[in-house]
RNA sequence: GCCUCUGUAGCUCAGUUGGUAGAGCAGUGGACUGAAAAUCCACGUGUCGCUGGUUCGAUUCCGGCCGGAGGCA
């Protein structure tokens, strides 16, 4: 009884070209909602196209928080989102109004809504630079190795050419003395504020959302992506924003290494992929309320579960 | 019409001097705590075109048929 209350929020998440973007608005719409995206590639400016970042006319009229605000150059972390995101949404719930978070970008969402505490240690680039460096020339076996001694639980669950991992706990290590053990530990110490509910837009045939990947990028194509692309390959771009799909595979073909029909193709494989690796993330979320869209009203179904998830919250 | 080559995994192909087969790519499953659209791990049974023959045994050798490519007329 004397549990603090709650706050409902609604998660629309899924693979890339599931339709996370138009059910969203439609929740807002239908439930005085705003979005706040979770996305790691729609919060910067521009790569307006690869990212498939909502339009205007998408959005009709419903405000979206967490997009488009940061400069391709800057470094962005699951931290610093978390950070962000919380602040927006305690201010959408202090309007009255129902934060709708939307997007495909797992660790983000799951972070935010189990409410995980990171170290309050900043990242320290220069050593993760030099740890990287030594990985080169010791070997990822040496660093491991090290951090077998320092934290052997962790070590034991890394594969020695998981070299980003590797270092990453190496980092923690010499700049906060945590181990990622007990960081992992403390990260949940506080329990989550949030009463989520969860809509995962799936397709119970997986070539129907592969055949919805290949036609988008095409469509990315006729609306000026290989322009986009060029432009953000000129311009200084930060490690984060690099890593987005849509220009890494274009660059071999302004290059003259590959036709367009060929990076086209890589494109799209490296679509499905990641679209795969989304699916592999949110089917472990047992939670989740599965919504297909090869079989069902998507729309009319998720309007349901959020309103019989309201109804249940407020009694 | 004749001759030659060819038919093996979704695709491109290797291979078996006769003991039912393996690479690359595609694909599938999984992991994920400050790089996450990133990073990493695991996974190869398929009427060896069809059909007869030889053989203890044929995908392998021989014949016929069907499909594909090329050459000669």
């Amino acid at each position: 009884m004397a549990e603090i209350s709650k706050i409902p929020i609604v998660a629309v998440v899924g693979p890339t070209a599931s339709g996370k973007t138009a059910l969203a608005v439609e929740i807002c719409r239908a439930f005085n909602g705003e979005a706040v995206c979770a996305d790691s590639m729609q919060i910067y400016k521009g790569m307006d196209i690869a990212t498939a970042k909502p339009t205007p006319e998408e959005m009709m009229g419903v405000p979206h928080h967490m997009v488009d605000f940061l400069p391709p150059g800057e470094r962005y972390s699951v931290s610093d989102y978390c950070r962000a995101a919380g602040v927006c949404i305690r201010d959408i719930v202090s309007r009255g109004r129902l934060p709708v978070l939307v997007g495909g970008t797992g660790l983000y969402i799951d972070s935010l809504l189990n409410n995980i505490e990171f170290a309050e240690s900043e990242t320290d680039f220069e050593l993760r630079e030099k740890l990287s460096e030594r990985a080169e020339k010791e070997g990822a076996e040496a660093l491991l190795a090290e951090l077998e001694k320092i934290d052997p639980e962790t070590a034991a669950q890394l594969h020695p050419n998981n070299i980003k991992r590797i270092i990453r706990a190496l980092e923690l290590y010499y700049s906060s003395g945590k181990t990622m053990t007990r960081q992992r530990e403390e990260s949940r110490k506080n329990p989550s504020p949030y009463e989520p509910c969860v809509l995962f837009l799936t397709a119970k045939d997986r070539q129907f959302l592969y055949d919805r990947i290949d036609r988008r990028v095409d469509e990315m194509l006729k609306n000026g992506l290989e322009a986009e692309a060029r432009a953000v390959l000129a311009m200084d771009i930060g490690a984060t924003a690099k890593q987005a799909i849509g220009c890494k595979e274009l660059a071999p073909y302004f290059a003259g290494e590959v036709t367009l029909e060929q990076a086209v193709e890589k494109l799209k494989r490296e679509t499905r992929r990641y679209a795969k690796r989304q699916l592999t993330w949110f089917n472990r979320n047992e939670q989740a309320h599965r919504l297909y869209i090869d079989e069902e009203d998507v729309k009319a179904r998720a309007t349901e579960t959020v309103a019989a998830f309201l109804n249940g919250v407020k009694t």
